[in-house]
DNA sequence: GTCTATATCTAGATTTGTTCTAATCCTCGA
DNA sequence: TCGAGGATTAGAACAAATCTAGATATAGAC
């Protein structure tokens, strides 16, 4: 098991203010691509007086940081998902708007002749359907 | 070459009033890939009075209608794709947020077990990096 | 040509998601 | 203990998009 985000935090000497702590927290687990609102809402059950904008500052911060990626693949609000270490992709839910990752199958290349001149750094795939139980209602 | 933008409106005998006519002129051509701001203005080149609420108006017709594609590669405001023809995926500079289209070079897969139930019904990939002119700015 | 039903358009208000601001609060080293 | 600087806060401000209600245009029937 790779090490997780509280324990990379302590690790970069990051002052983890119990606001900090509270709204890391929220995002230990597995396929969590919450929104900044719900993040707020769950870090503010822990500790009650968290502020909206501390929890814009942090998730930025955590992103400026490589600890977060931000993930803006429905409408709506930015996603944020706390999985940096696992090169992934996204499987979105065109009903529900649920995410989840799927390991990266291979590293899909563009040829370089159609680049013009464009230096690729990166690559994101989305793939889009419906969840199971979206599906199950949808077809019933 | 394919029918273009306006020949399939005109096809599909959609109404074409003087504005959506104004919006629709101002989507053809080549790596067209503008905000709803952007075609606004443009629009009123045209015909000056048309409002916002009427480019948001059209521009959501046309992509419920399937003749447009809604862009969100980037922060900020949404960009319209009128190349609805040929499958291609999107190449987006992260010093300038030009988007260019690549055509796609091969279908990306996903294993059908790591679905897990899930129904995929299209893929989307981004390709990022910078444009030739912001990496000559970049690395001089 | 006129009338009527329907679709379209408009300005402006509203909603949503995010960032900014200015004041206050901690924390830690001197 | 004090002071400096970062962190936090509530609320204002901002940006993008949508909604609303009334005005306007249009096509087809007469």
């Amino acid at each position: 098991m790779t090490t997780d985000l509280l324990t990379r935090l302590r690790d970069r000497e990051w002052r983890l203010s119990a606001q900090r702590r509270a709204v890391a927290e929220v995002l230990v687990g597995e396929h969590v691509h919450l929104t900044a609102e719900q993040v707020h809402d769950l870090a503010r059950e822990r500790l009650p007086e968290v502020s909206r904008a501390t929890v814009y500052n942090t998730l930025n911060e955590l992103v400026a940081m490589g600890e977060l990626f931000e993930v803006d693949v429905t409408d709506g609000p930015k996603r944020y998902d706390p999985n940096v270490t696992e090169r992934h992709d996204h499987l979105v839910c065109d009903g529900c708007q649920a995410i989840r990752d799927v390991p990266r199958s291979s590293s899909p290349d563009v040829p370089p002749d159609v680049l013009g001149g464009f230096l690729v750094t990166g690559v994101e795939v989305t793939y889009r359907g419906l969840c199971p139980s979206c599906a199950r209602r949808h077809r019933p």
